[in-house]
DNA sequence: GCTCGATGTCAAAAATATCTTACACGCCGC
DNA sequence: GCGGCGTGTAAGATATTTTTGACATCGAGC
């Protein structure tokens, strides 16, 4: 599998800015599995749409603001 | 292909509002086939947030101008 | 020491997105 | 009529994301 996207993120970061929520709880949160959410904040592949929508909104705020395009 | 994904777009308007850009060219803008733009288009599923984001930098707004969330 | 929670790794399967190709239809200009 | 363009549909193949489950490590607390 291939090639590490261009995209940006500041999971981790928002995660622990809101409480020290853990990856288990993120991922029960948005309706996907800590794998997920692991391979995410890692970078290894870009959410769907969908899942970036519910991130971001589990966190108050706009897909832009936890997502980068490094185009 | 089971359901149609809780996302809203407005690719064909922006694409309309564009100068009459078709969906050939829009999907070569994007890099991706026109069968993608189509079915983005018409719902069927939701691009990934690279798509998304080269999307909306085509038409130079934000990923929540073109997409939305119907939590 | 032991257990627990949080994090990470690995690997395979399932689901979903994307590509390729081909065909069909309506509209417009020639 | 015919050709080209824009759009839509369909099927099969490939790629990517997501799930599942098992196991490893580290730090804190008992």
């Amino acid at each position: 599998m291939g090639k590490p996207p261009p995209i940006t993120n500041r999971v981790r970061e928002l995660r622990e800015e809101h409480g020290q929520m853990s990856q288990s709880a993120l991922a029960k949160e948005i309706g996907v599995t800590r794998q997920t959410v692991i391979a995410i904040e890692q970078g290894r592949y870009s959410p769907s749409l969908e899942s970036a929508f519910k991130i971001s909104r589990v966190f108050g705020v706009g897909i832009e603001d936890v997502f980068g395009w490094v185009g």
